[in-house]
DNA sequence: TCTTAAATATGATTTTTATCATATTTTACT
DNA sequence: AGTAAAATATGATAAAAATCATATTTAAGA
């Protein structure tokens, strides 16, 4: 359903939504261990993601990323498009093309108010809202 | 959602659902064409699918693939693993691991539900069903 | 039986995605 | 100012997915 890219940013992004702030910053090599993603690959992410200003970060010793509490609102369909790009999820099922009801591919009525409903609850949460998930035992952040 | 293999497969099965019957043999490139696939690659998954009993064909002169009535009962998830393998729908969308509602991954509550219900329907939806659909105008074969 | 038309088997190439590596820039601290 | 610790920029390599190519097998029809 998600491209690797994506599930490893989640991955990240949320961890910093639990672990991080202003004043407690994380680096790299902290972030890829526990989450179990390859050290360089999610440092390329997170970079993409710090130049889109979905997290934060600083240079230098004592740096490291971070989430604003303004980033904390971020829903998490915009990391997706972040890092997916935008038509991914709005790609029809079995062509190039959008998704269209108007001219609706044979598989298109099995899916549609599904994945509506996902696309909606994806545009609607925010790492926030996941971060108390987590905080209240609901769900975990796997490995 | 699936992998370009995938959907390849679905054109062409839903192709030869429509157009095809043990008298009505068709060939790769006129399969290829119509639903705008690239000539190689779809036979490529079409040898591959009929190896796997999910469609017919024969060789030689007057040869080609289609499907029997049996293979008309065929639901849309067999193909769909039959491509690109089983695990690919019951993955956790965040790890590696199978989807396990006793530890539910962060996004989890976010999909499960609806991911049911459409791969409930993608396991009750025979070709035959699309078939229809398609032939009463209620939904299209896309290119 | 010979020729031809089709799928089949196999593998090579290209493109995309994932992963690894390193030189550069910035910043905190001495 | 100088040093070290961090992200950043850039690019190289590896693996997987998609695409292309071709020799082999099978069956129909002359
Ligand atoms: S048109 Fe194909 S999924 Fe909507
Ligand atoms: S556990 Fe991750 S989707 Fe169910």
């Amino acid at each position: 359903m998600f491209s690797n890219s994506t599930k490893y940013a989640i991955k990240a992004v949320l961890y910093l939504a639990v672990h991080s702030s202003e004043e407690q910053k994380i680096m790299i090599k902290d972030i890829a261990e526990p989450i179990n993603v390859p050290k360089h690959y999610i440092a390329k992410i997170l970079q993409a993601l710090s130049k889109k200003d979905i997290i934060s970060s600083t240079k230098g010793p004592k740096g490291g990323f971070y989430l604003t509490s303004d980033q904390l609102q971020t829903k998490v369909m915009q990391i997706i498009e972040a890092v997916d790009g935008e038509e991914r999820f709005n790609s029809c099922l079995l062509s190039l093309e959008k998704c269209n009801s108007d001219n609706p591919c044979s598989l298109h009525h099995l899916v549609f108010d599904e994945k509506n409903k996902i696309n909606e609850r994806l545009k609607m949460t925010t790492l926030k809202d996941l971060r108390q998930h987590i905080m209240r035992g609901e769900s975990i952040l796997p490995l």
